[in-house]
RNA sequence: GGCGCCAUAGCCAAGUGGUAAGGCAGAGGUCUGCAAAACCUUUAUUCCCCAGUUCAAAUCUGGGUGGCGCCUCCA
């Protein structure tokens, strides 16, 4: 397959450093409040890209962290009149409902920066001793210039960088774009012992040393938003290929914004929306769904409108998978008469996914074949299928479901005693004839909620979307 | 100022040299006792504009217009 390297701004061809077991780092959210649906997005697709490399047989090493100590954090916590930890912790949770409802599998490992932070010590000691960073006043800074190759993810030039920053008040760094890879310790602000005094890690470091203990010094893939490249990946590469002396990360992989009126939604602008109220109002499928449906590099418009449209698009996906188990139900052992060509037909369509998500997760293109798929469903259901069609064509249907996360929202499929048996005397009063009573009973049905269909394989039920 | 991305129907969105996938919404039809679901037909002679290369361009090149992003915390 094929991955786009913002590395090398080109697609190339994806082999993972050890045959079948790739190793990837996900840049994983700032706990300091809810995630919003801007940050919902690397969460899905890198979930997704994580899901269609084991769907190729591949053993996935997938490292997603908590940055766990950060301003934001220290502000809230002091605001709140508690502590970063419980706000890290409260958040962690928060992050874990909704990663569960836009059905993202938890990753090998979700580690903490404040548990990592020896880790930390000793990679920025490895700096210090190289010559890389230096300490000044109880900060250490990474020294931009000492990295040849500082800029080369990002592709600016560091003259200019340079020119454009300013430094804070309060930081000494010997250049305006050396960064800080340790804090000295402030009142009111958790630290941590270090050679060069208390403090707290820097951003950028958490990632590195994470990277390295959990993945090794060259890691397969790297992802994040495209917010991320500058600064924070190009310092990651800055601190872990000067501190390791070999490549930190073969490719760099970057999802698009997601925008609310063509802006970019962030929590600093304040335009946004927490994952979880739009869940309240549409459910959380749709989120998942608005993610593939356009290409992760994309950006993608928020609004109303189109989690509509995503809504409206799973049902209709779902309803074709309940044409195709109740067919399943009600097939017979016999084969068709031009089974064999459907069957490759269906295998065919397998063949379409894998080349569309092949190309660098192309998960729109994939969805088309998905749909062609669903539609080839539909007219072979609405005859009389054997049980062999519709096991493959169940089978390769919920693998491509499966690889892009979607269709996860099984309905609860038993009715109690009483409606089953105002089914069963509809279904006689229509054999006689008696539809006025057939239709009062279907009025009856729906007014609770449930959907009769009359099939060739008879009454097919369903709750009412 | 430096670096970069994007523009395809009413909406969403694939396609990057060979004659415009798919979804939503709309219209007509088939099936059905009536429905529902489904299926069929229909909705861009054309891909922001102009010029160029080519037998052939949405796709490549140049120019223009419009929108967005990074360069400061951000997914």
């Amino acid at each position: 397959m094929v991955l786009y390297n913002t590395l090398t701004r080109k697609k190339e061809e994806f082999k993972p450093l050890v045959p079948d077991k790739p190793t990837i780092y996900a840049c994983g959210p700032t706990v300091y409040n809810y995630i919003h649906i801007g940050n919902a997005r690397p969460i899905c697709v890198f979930d997704v890209l994580r899901r269609y490399l084991e769907y190729r047989g591949m053993e996935v090493t997938f490292v997603q962290n908590f940055t766990d100590i950060d301003d934001k954090l220290i502000n809230r916590a002091n605001a709140e009149g508690t502590t970063v930890e419980n706000i890290a912790n409260r958040f962690i949770n928060e992050y874990f409902i909704d990663a569960k409802g836009l059905n993202v599998r938890e990753a090998t490992v979700h580690p903490l920066a404040t548990e990592n932070i020896n880790e930390i010590i000793e990679m920025i000691k490895g700096l210090i001793d190289k010559g890389f960073a230096y300490e000044a006043k109880g900060d250490v800074y990474f020294r931009a210039q000492r990295f040849e190759e500082y800029g080369k993810l990002s592709r600016m030039p560091l003259e200019d960088l340079e020119k454009g920053m300013r430094v804070e008040v309060g930081e000494h760094k010997e250049s305006p774009a050396d960064f800080a890879l340790w804090k000295a310790a402030k009142p009111n602000e958790p630290m941590w012992d270090a050679p060069w005094g208390k403090g707290r890690p820097g951003w950028h470091i958490e990632c590195s040393a994470m990277a390295r203990r959990y993945l090794g010094k060259t890691i397969d893939i790297h992802c994040g938003g495209q917010d991320l490249i500058f600064p924070h990946h190009e310092n990651e590469i800055a601190q872990s290929e000067c501190c390791n002396g070999v490549p930190f990360a073969r490719f760099w992989l970057h999802n698009g914004y997601i925008n609310v009126d063509n802006k970019k939604m962030s929590k600093s602008l304040g335009n946004f929306f927490t994952v979880r109220e739009v869940a309240s109002k549409y459910g959380y499928e749709p989120i998942r769904y608005m993610m593939i449906a356009s290409h992760y590099r994309s950006p993608i418009n928020y609004s109303y409108e189109v989690i509509e449209q995503c809504r409206a698009s799973l049902d209709r996906l779902y309803t074709c998978r309940e044409n195709l188990t109740f067919a399943q139900k009600h097939a017979s052992g016999e084969p068709m008469a031009n089974e064999n060509e459907i069957i490759e037909n269906v295998l065919a369509r397998r063949q379409e996914f894998i080349e569309a998500m092949d190309d660098d997760l192309n998960t729109a293109g994939a969805l088309g074949v998905l749909f062609e798929l669903a539609r080839d469903i539909n007219i072979f259901t609405a005859s009389q299928p054997s049980r062999r069609l519709c096991d493959t064509a169940l089978t390769v249907f919920d693998e491509m479901c499966d690889v892009l996360g979607i269709l996860y929202c099984k309905e609860d499929k038993s009715l109690d005693s009483k409606v089953e048996e105002l089914i069963k005397e509809r279904a006689k009063a229509r054999a006689e004839k008696d539809y006025a009573k057939a239709d009062r009973i279907r009025d009856e049905l729906k007014s609770m909620g449930i959907i009769l269909e009359d099939t060739p394989q008879g009454v097919k039920w369903r709750w009412e979307k």
